[in-house]
DNA sequence: TTGACCCAATAAATCTGATTATTGGAGGAA
DNA sequence: TTCCTCCAATAATCAGATTTATTGGGTCAA
């Protein structure tokens, strides 16, 4: 594995290294530094830095070397960033900031797949639905999850926005975030699988307006239940919000 | 101009062909073929290769070469991608599906401003509504749009999400791209004005949803006007909408 | 003293050539 | 046919040299 996509290794490090805060935003590299660090040719650094680079993360410069950049020039939406993200001590807010942009971009995706959405996803946002009826009775989190994630991936891959549905990695890191976090507790609301079950509803019969606003309460109660747990991370109520 | 970012001349010329589907997906390149046809070494078209690798628009695999991806596995959010889609003839369906997105996502920045933005980004945000008046009486389309693309700006800056935060530079695409490629005409509404006017008001007061909604009236509005001419690129009527 | 100009050190940028590892496919054996 | 082995193509990596741009400091003249 580690001979695999060496320079990858070197990416992954230094990104978490600048996330986390270990590499402060005016910090100087060298490609050298890199070199020894993490014994590679120039090649493996070259490149790595390259990609850092295209995404806003450090400014190569001759005479000087590597300037690792402000948060403000990040390209936070490289889901490679978000994932760095999640996995370090800007968790919660990443979490807080992909929430709300949740609750902009689902509901003007359920508004448009009533519009385009093709049979086929018709019966597989049903189907999704019902899992998450059946998995939130029967108690199981993992296949509710999984049924939550796949349900939102079919509501964005049937706006036929292709980037809305480029942001179904992001919604799926919100929620397995959320939940492996433990941000949200253990027995899903009978009312927010309610509210799924109508999203599906609404997109099957082209009912653009129902469908939008039933999305956008899923999103609102999902987001006050995290502001709710926002300082308590480890334990949590004894109901929970699904998104 | 040519000698300095050379690796950055092949992934712009790279990148182009492949939006353009001059490369079409599954086309297979080698590091060969691009050393010779742009005349370069080893490293820089690695280094090229790797950033489209990284933006999901190739893949490379031993003893095959590079393989072009199709657009499903594309990074739709990065900037350099939106450029190149906008300069190609996908420009209509870009800007199509930045206008839905905005329709998310800039509601819910207003609304978020509302609660969040410093007394000095209110002051700006009257200054840039102020400004935008004035120049749509006066008829100077060209600063029109500098004041439409500042409110913007400022709006998700405000909301104090650096997701929303990083989009402001798609706005500013989508705004300009539709001024410069005359997908809307010469002389801004009077009432799209005065919702950038209404949203300002509401902001600096803290309503929420008043402000969201005003936001929402711009995006609608703006949206509404683009399907218009969307099959009449080089015409237009003779008032238009602003976002 | 002050300002403009020049120089040398530094580190990225680029080039060159070689070695290594992977893998698709060809060819042979069971 | 089916499976195994070998080969060649190509990315991946390494090592080192050369080129170029930047910049801090020194020199010299006003």
């Amino acid at each position: 594995m580690a001979r695999t996509a060496l320079h990858d290794n070197v990416l992954d490090a230094l990104g978490q290294r600048i996330v986390s805060g270990t590499l402060a935003a005016g910090t100087v590299l060298t490609l050298d530094t890199i070199d020894s660090e993490y014994d590679v040719s120039r090649s493996v650094s070259r490149e790595a830095v390259r990609v850092l680079a295209s995404m806003g993360m450090v400014a190569s410069r001759q005479r000087v070397g590597l300037t690792v950049q402000p948060r403000t020039s990040w390209q936070v939406f490289d889901p490679r960033l978000i994932r760095w993200r999640l996995e370090s001590d800007d968790r919660v807010a990443q979490l807080r900031s992909l929430g709300e942009l949740r609750s902009g971009f689902e509901p003007v995706a359920a508004g448009l797949a009533a519009t385009r959405a093709t049979p086929e996803q018709c019966g597989a946002l049903a189907a999704a639905a019902s899992d998450m009826v059946v998995h939130g009775r029967s108690g199981d989190l993992e296949a509710f999850l999984a049924a939550d994630v796949l349900f939102h991936q079919i509501v964005l891959e049937a706006s036929g926005n292709e980037m809305l549905a480029a942001l179904d990695g992001v919604v799926a890191e919100v929620l397995t975030g959320r939940t492996h976090h433990h941000l949200m507790p253990a027995n899903p609301k009978d009312e927010a699988i309610d509210l799924h079950v109508e999203v599906a509803r609404a997109v099957r019969s082209g009912d653009a307006t129902a469908a939008r606003e039933a999305m956008a309460a899923i999103i609102e109660e999902a987001t006050g239940a995290v502001v709710d747990v926002d300082t308590d991370e480890g334990g949590g109520p004894d109901s929970t919000n699904v998104g």
